[in-house]
DNA sequence: CCGCACTGTACAAAGATTTCACAAAGGCGG
DNA sequence: CCGCCTTTGTGAAATCTTTGTACAGTGCGG
């Protein structure tokens, strides 16, 4: 795997730089910003391919921060934060943020989540375009076909998107506010989670053998729901 | 395999040396454009069999450029691009293109990339002129004939076309869209699937021994139809 | 004029989505 | 630990959309 950059973006020297040392080993080069102008900054200069950015920054909300590097910057962006309000979490998601740490946190943690976001990155890139695979189930995006252990699975047109949203972007949680833009879109929010539910249990019952014991499509209380898993 | 031509379309020098590099490997000669005027001028005198195109030129739009090449070559058509908006990729394979890469990508990505197009192109090649054999169907391309358990089954032009276009996609399920291009060319789209419709039913009469219970063509609600399963 | 293929209409059947009602699971304060 | 409250899962009815099919009209070449 080629050597990258990632930027640690964090206003307590002490955090930045224990999450600087953690990195050390699996990027050619880190560096650090302590506001979040700065951070916009070295993004835009280094071309990071990981940014680390904790909440709390004096001059800028974590979700501005997310915003401004999604504007022109595929980067990985992982948030660390105190409280681990549900909501928050949801909005941070919803703003372009990969992958959510809550302090406090170990290095080795630290490490198993960045090693799987970069793992992600790279499966995804390769990935575009063909078929996407994962235990027993293959997605053919092209022939719009999903086999089940060889078997044809056949799925209703929300639910091929539902599917498809989720399987390109396995392992990351997507919140019920980015599933329902792009299943049901320029519609409005509103019940998203009744239709969510009802769709995602249609869905299962096609998959899952066993829907108390999912093994592809998980949920996440509060947040929204993810195919496969990390951890 | 054959030695033959590929055509670079880029303006930044830079990634137009490092893609012909990464084609050198795979072709006789590697030409460049750095606009697409020019691009265009070389794919008519060169007659590459593949273009590596990328978006964001500052002469002409990258979907202008696809359907230019493809007014009179079929080369396979790679484009490159910074974005991954799924809008715009559905966008640019419309107007023609094969495959698409976001940037940024690594030379073996780029270099399996256009391996697994070049397979395409060719496998699609070697079947066009044969017979293409399901069960008890048999369709030969070039007598234009079809045969259902030996018997030689009578098909209109339009139904030819369908089935020729359904056959030839085996396992993949087509869209009305696709469909209604292939069959009525150069037509809006409009009514199209009332008459998919009736030609679909038509085309079962003759090759399906029970409509309800179809061994050959299959329904897709509300995208299209499939002939026969993936594999 | 006749036969053939395509175009267009109508309607019943099948399928998909939305909506509703309620059960199950999980968090939280007491 | 218990009950309250919010979120999630599930089954089924109601509604809307798409599909299959019969059939009549249109145009064209012989």
């Amino acid at each position: 795997m080629a050597r990258q950059t990632a930027l640690v973006i964090d206003d307590e020297s002490q955090i930045r730089r224990a999450v600087s040392n953690a990195l050390a080993d699996d990027f050619a080069k880190v560096v650090e910003a302590d506001t979040g102008v700065e951070g916009l900054h070295l993004a835009a200069v280094e071309k990071p391919s990981l940014v680390v950015l904790d909440l709390g920054l004096p001059d800028m909300t974590g979700v501005a921060v997310c915003i401004e590097i999604r504007k022109n910057s595929d980067a990985m962006i992982l948030v660390l934060s105190a409280r681990h309000a549900d909501q928050e979490k949801a909005t941070l998601l919803d703003a372009g943020a990969d992958d959510y740490v809550t302090k406090p946190f170990s290095t080795l943690e630290l490490k198993a989540r960045v090693r799987a976001l970069l793992r992600r990155a790279n499966s995804h890139r390769a990935i575009a375009g063909t078929t996407i695979r994962h235990e027993g189930l293959t997605m053919d995006l092209e022939g719009r076909t999903l086999l089940r252990d060889g078997e044809l699975v056949h799925l209703t047109p929300t639910e091929w998107e539902l599917v498809r949203v989720l399987m390109t972007n396995a392992g990351k949680t997507m919140t019920h506010r980015q599933l329902f833009a792009t299943v049901w879109p320029g519609r409005q929010y509103g019940d998203a989670q009744q239709y969510l539910r009802v769709h995602i249990a249609n869905v299962r019952r096609k998959i899952e053998s066993n829907a108390l014991d999912p093994r592809y499509i998980f949920t996440e209380p509060g947040v929204g729901y993810r195919f496969a898993a990390p951890q």
